[in-house]
DNA sequence: AGTGTGCCCGTAAACGTTTCCAATCCGTCC
DNA sequence: GGACGGATTGGAAACGTTTACGGGCACACT
């Protein structure tokens, strides 16, 4: 049933080894045999067995993707940029997901031990002792938003701390006394940067911090919903809420609106990651701008930088970069000026 | 470097083909070696190479998913639904997306060959004839939303007919006399299904059917702001819009919005998916409800089916199912009542 | 004519598992 | 006491490639 090298072999009249040189082009072969090969090779609708070409060569040709969730536009850009470059580099991609505890990311990475050629890893939840010791140490990993901060692995992050501060500067500019925060959930990386990021904003304006105003939340829409009721509530109220990321915002926006409190007139409202869907709420959200796709071809690309076509893993110097996040003014906080109007969905 | 069966069994003191029995649980192991190999497995921190594993066994554990986009709420839904089934069947995901032309397609499931066990494949655009000669016939594949009719594969479809003749029978029910449709890409066979059941819900209702009511489109939240501005064009203008999915609806809404048109009292409007911001938009959408999660949990619940645990495909007849949409009634067609007021995000 | 040099090509050894088959062991039964 | 039978175990073949190594061959050069 199914078609060999050696088949096709036989019936270009060749050996195997030719065949394979020829049809990887891996070696001196002939012109008229290679055309003789590949015409055997297309008449039999021959395929190379890739378990039997990997388990030689110890190349898989796939990348590992490990996510905390695949839902969510922000998920879906990230998964979008990182399909785009896989496949710009000629690799599969292998993806699992829906891991914050770390026994399951470390059952998922068990699970793609040899299978992968390198690993593309989002764990904002796992703190870097306990994430290290799991790692695969024999091909490239590129993590992404981790807190590992040492030399071990290449990491990639966006600007967290800048972004939040820039977001919450500009909503103090507008006078705001009272901002809260909808924060993203306990020990996830990128939350806690953010939250420094507010408070950093508040402590540089020399506005009193107060511990109520720090509002708990999990990235969920339906936690930015509670978060902004709880607001509502409070005596007195904020001027102004930064949601720790779009979904809550979103969330947010949606208690205010059944609330009858009128965005950003009676409340200002910022969020962060900027993702599509930004431009068409009413009003559109003033958020800091991340550029999420890039952020996944980037991963992708620094393991394909570190896997050389040929070979395995080549040793070189860890990467660690930081992808910028800046404030992108809409109307939810009460500028009237910058891309009021959204103009297309 | 690697350490191989062959280590745990010398430090065990067994034989290679005992580590594999004891491992596996694939043969008889007196409970004191299996303790004993396993305690060595561990200690040497032992990890089976899969691709000699499945160069033998002529499994891979992994499932190919193959979708014309991984962007936008549906595919977000919908990976979400492939990917837990996936896990439950304790399979690995090969995902490949951005497909659309046939030529695509084709590398792209030459390039899954022989690594997956079952496959996924959602081509709505490709031709029967086109798309089967490319579909390997060595493992299970189920086709989502394919034209593909003929029994040599599983196959699972929404029911766009009947759900489109549900949403604008409801839509004419209302009293409308002029009803538009943003319709699909062409030659997308949900697109088509769709527009035949707009034809068929108005034929029924023994409304004449118009070719400039028929507007269009390509999914895309873009064209069908496009499409609202063109249906606003039109004298005498049509009181209500069916767009043929969510995303068109959105960007339909945000067109109208814009043109200062309110939603419903001066134009109905309808859409096809009920993906869950539908919930969220000013007035909440009425739309098709589908079950897309469980769409792409029950594709690979099929493959699953269709592979026994420990062998190969199995012969079974082809299955052929297709999921209901029914129609979900919120605001956006003028309906007051039902799920007025969105709580929550 | 002999000899080096490159190009082609074939032989065979890996790669790390699983699994068939035969061998061994140990207790039981006649 | 020996045969028998089931539970365990080991040996070795197979899976389909890639690749090191070496053999032929044509050609040019001495």
């Amino acid at each position: 049933m199914t078609v060999t090298i050696w088949d096709v072999a036989r019936r270009a009249g060749v050996s195997v080894a030719t065949v394979s040189r020829a049809l990887n082009r891996s070696g001196p072969v002939r012109e008229e045999t290679r055309r003789r090969i590949e015409q055997a090779a297309r008449e039999l609708n021959y395929a190379p067995n890739s378990a039997a070409r990997s388990l030689i060569s110890r190349r898989t040709g796939m990348l590992g993707v490990l996510l905390p969730d695949l839902f969510g536009e922000f998920f879906s850009e990230l998964i979008r940029g990182i399909d785009g470059a896989a496949q710009a580099g000629g690799y599969h991609l292998l993806v699992s997901s829906s891991h914050d505890a770390a026994s399951e990311i470390e059952a998922a990475l068990r699970g793609m031990r040899g299978r992968v050629d390198g690993l593309v890893v989002m764990a904002p939840m796992v703190e870097a002792g306990v994430l290290k010791p799991m790692l695969p140490r024999n091909v490239p990993v590129v993590l992404l938003s981790s807190p590992l901060a040492d030399g071990a692995f290449d990491a990639l992050t966006v600007d967290n701390h800048g972004g939040a501060r820039q977001v919450v500067e500009h909503l103090l500019s507008h006078g705001h006394e009272r901002v809260a925060i909808l924060k993203g959930p306990e020990r996830n990386h990128d939350a806690e940067e953010r939250l420094r990021g507010y408070r950093t904003a508040l402590a540089a304006a020399g506005v009193p911090w107060r511990q109520e105003l720090e509002i708990p939340g999990d990235f969920t829409g339906e936690s930015g919903y509670r978060g902004a009721e709880a607001v509502l509530r409070m005596d007195p109220r904020p001027t102004a809420i930064f949601a720790a990321n779009d979904a809550m915002a979103f969330g947010a926006l949606s208690a205010l609106r059944d609330a009858g409190i009128a965005v950003p007139e009676e409340m200002a409202l910022a969020g962060f990651d900027d993702v599509s869907s930004t431009r068409y709420t009413i009003p559109p959200l003033t958020t800091a701008h991340v550029a999420i796709r890039e952020l996944g071809a980037r991963a992708v690309g620094m393991l394909v930088d570190a896997l050389v076509p040929g070979a395995g893993p080549r040793p070189r110097p860890r990467q660690r970069e930081t992808l910028p996040a800046t404030v992108v003014v809409r109307r939810s906080c009460g500028c009237t000026g910058a891309e009021g109007g959204a103009r297309g969905p």
